[in-house]
DNA sequence: TTCGTTTTTTACCAATTGGTAAATACACGA
DNA sequence: TCGTGTATTTACCAATTGGTAAAAAACGAA
């Protein structure tokens, strides 16, 4: 549905609603929706607390939205799995994307990883009705190579999860990893051990 | 440092402040920290909140007694693990115990991960004091049996992530496994994939 | 420059937050 | 059953919460 008048936002809103946003997806990210406050993001936005709520209805609406947003990208990575790519290539360039998102994303995959702790409870109809039918049709295409001899067999669905668990991990730990990997850039290590724990575990 | 006069805690004690942490476990591992309320926790304890003040000192108070008894049940399964073992089934029993834990131990699994998500502000001297030199400890067993040729060479400490973040996962993340697998009691599928996965990745 | 529109600030508000003081009810050994 | 320490309730409090009304300021097309 479209409003009848969707008159084209101004500079200064694009700017506003961007500014809150970002600063939603760092405060949101780190202390998830309850434990968020309006006040936290206005200062954090460089905005007083009525301004914000000029651009969003409410603290809801606001974290609503930035769920919105993320739920394409977060699907994307899944999505580009090519069904008519080399199998076990389309396998470790999704282990890939997913990793390089960890690193990229990390506020993302926290306040996906928040929103998921705390059951869902403002996301379970997106998972559901965008999550759920690509899942399906992902792990009947892994399915499929598997039945074909290009993969080795084992449980798709657990698959995916090892793949979203294995490097999802990176971004939604990274203060415990901070502690056991003081001072190293290790990102390299973990690309080269998931490609390898992944290749040994789909190589047909 | 103990007390001059550390009277046994009475019967009623006891009860109360068992209460306490088991309702406080329920709020804070499905909201976080600053996202729980004692309104909240007094509530699903069945006690007034001064009662509750009166067997703690206060909010962060129960949050960090919560955090030290979840600390030592934490390590155990990763203590376990016997250098004198069959490196490979030692292994393999790591994994299964870290997997039975996120069946039996959700909560303590999600109160684990938000307070990493949130970045550790309560936790980071124990993971420096407690967890390190454990984690140490074992990525250097493991190097050595990898070296001794008893396993397959890969990198110990990132294996140790991917075995914490696949089994975690199945606590951490229920409300989007529920979404995906509806009805399916699945966790024998999961130990099996478990199993698999890391038998071809560490079979020397 | 003007005037209507958009944006921002100021000044609030009721509800909830973590927490306290003190009175009261209870348990339980002598 | 009595008295004393334990446990619980009642009645608060100041600060913070999400949110609103309305005035003031800034903007932008004419």
């Amino acid at each position: 549905m479209s409003d009848s008048a969707p008159k084209k936002p101004s500079r200064i809103q694009l700017r506003n609603r961007h500014r809150i946003m970002d600063a939603a997806l760092n405060v949101f990210s780190q202390h998830g929706y309850r434990g968020a406050t309006l006040d936290q993001i206005a200062k954090e936005a460089g905005l007083s607390k009525p301004n914000i709520l000029y651009y969003f209805a409410g603290k809801e609406d606001i974290h609503v939205t930035l769920l919105n947003q993320l739920m394409e990208t977060w699907l994307d990575p899944l999505v580009e799995m090519d069904a008519d790519g080399e199998p076990l290539q389309e396998l470790l360039d999704y282990v890939q994307r997913k990793l390089d998102m960890a690193r990229d994303l990390p506020r993302e995959s926290r306040l996906f990883a928040n929103e998921i702790l705390q059951g869902a409870p403002r996301m379970g109809p997106h998972l559901h009705a965008d999550l759920k039918p690509l899942f399906d049709e992902k792990c009947a295409l892994i399915e499929n190579w598997m039945a074909q001899g290009k993969l080795a067999k084992v449980d798709a669905r657990h698959l995916i999860f090892s793949i979203w668990s294995s490097t999802q991990h990176y971004a939604d730990f990274e203060a415990q990893i901070d502690v056991l990997l003081p001072g190293e850039n290790d990102r390299d290590k973990a690309a080269d051990f998931l490609q390898t724990m992944f290749t040994k575990l789909l190589k047909p």
